[in-house]
DNA sequence: ACCTGAACACCGTTCAAGT
DNA sequence: ACCTGAACACCGTTCAAGT
């Protein structure tokens, strides 16, 4: 038994670091991205801002830890597939699925490459590689490239949510918007986005993703010399 | 420190949106995404920060056409490349070279889906696809695994060259700084990451990116084939 | 050690007032 | 019409001072 002598709490809990990214995730996913400022986070907590400087380094060290928090539930989840290529779709989508529901963590990803978070995809993906039999040598660019995927569109989708919302359109109204503006573009400029504009329409965000996924996993499949 | 009076006189041009454009490319280039300030803008304008709301409705709509501008430029320069998928990389390569010397441009994609920049690279993808034979109701989803990955690498890539100069280092320093760090990873929890550390170290970004094309653009030859 | 909150050095954006 | 620049309502971050 570790802990603490002075057992009674002073307020309701004492801050730390655990706390303060607990009420970042809650403020992130309520008022989004911009509803993150270390005013509104010091008055939820009931402390002041300088307060928190003392548990975490910025901002941006805030953010990272935040986005990590969702992603390690995430990638910590059990996940049903029994093939190395079902698990990297059913990685891909959980991943999907998690940045859809907390727009904020695409760009979170983005701005702290290399680390944590992005890494605990890298590897859950990486494994599977290696039961594919990935060569070593292809072994990097191979995750490289599914990894970029994910998280470029994954972050793409996230910042549809993102404009949709200041827009105060719901997701499909803001698509239709975009659909209509395509199908009125220069027929002769914009021939191939005009004829497209019908099916980004009614296009499924989440279908459109794995058709990506798939059309690499059978590239690195037909490489393999299947 | 004297300021000059130089021999020009500076408001020969009056201020116009193109002007203004092009200021903030120049800042953008030189100071980096947090260089460009209405403040700074102005200065460099000899103006005052409320005149450019005279031309541009607030930032995010300047930063969409500094971003429009450099995509325009790119996507309109001669491309060598004999069939559909030669054509393909090409273009994929030159927005991933555009993306690389304008960090900033990498994040104004990301903030403006579906306008008018994005729709540039789009169209110039999705006419490829249609000569390669992929049939109407697949295009949507195969431009847009292009497209998403495209921007997504080029993000990601962008996003490191970022850091690393906001960290004082050069790029390789950086990688290399990253790749320590994944080595001294839990060799139980992350095998494959710290396998795949020195790869990180020497690996080519340029490469690499063409590595997930060819997956992506050989996947969508073999669901022809079929 | 941990917390407080005023203060600092910035932002984007607006707007009455000028030409 | 176009431009000016002070003013407003915010930021992240710091730091002397408190417990």
């Amino acid at each position: 038994m570790v802990k603490k002598a002075r057992g009674t709490q002073r307020r309701e809990e004492s801050l730390s670091r655990d706390r303060i990214i607990e009420a970042s995730i809650a403020l992130l996913d309520s008022s989004g991205e911009s509803g993150l400022t270390f005013r509104a986070l010091s008055e939820r907590l009931a402390t002041g801002p300088g307060a928190i400087y003392w548990h975490v380094a910025n901002k941006s060290d805030l953010m990272t830890a935040a986005c990590d928090t969702i992603v390690a539930r995430t990638m910590n989840a059990p996940v049903d597939g029994a093939t190395p290529k079902a698990i990297i779709r059913a990685v891909a989508l959980a991943m999907f699925d998690a940045i859809d529901a907390h727009p904020w963590v695409g760009s979170a990803l983005t701005r702290a490459p290399g680390q944590l978070p992005t890494v605990r995809v890298l590897e859950r993906i990486g494994q599977q590689l290696c039961s594919l039999g990935v060569p070593d040598e292809e072994q990097w660019a191979t995750v490289s490239a599914l990894l970029n995927y994910i998280l470029g569109v994954g972050g793409q989708n996230a910042a549809n949510t993102h404009i949709a919302q200041e827009q105060d359109l719901d997701r499909s109204n803001f698509l239709g918007e975009v659909s209509t503006a395509w199908s009125q573009l220069d027929p002769d400029e914009y021939p191939f986005t005009r004829g497209v504009a019908g099916q980004l329409r009614v296009h499924d965000d989440r279908v459109d993703f794995l058709v990506g996924i798939d059309l690499m996993l059978s590239g690195i499949e037909s490489s393999r010399g299947r």
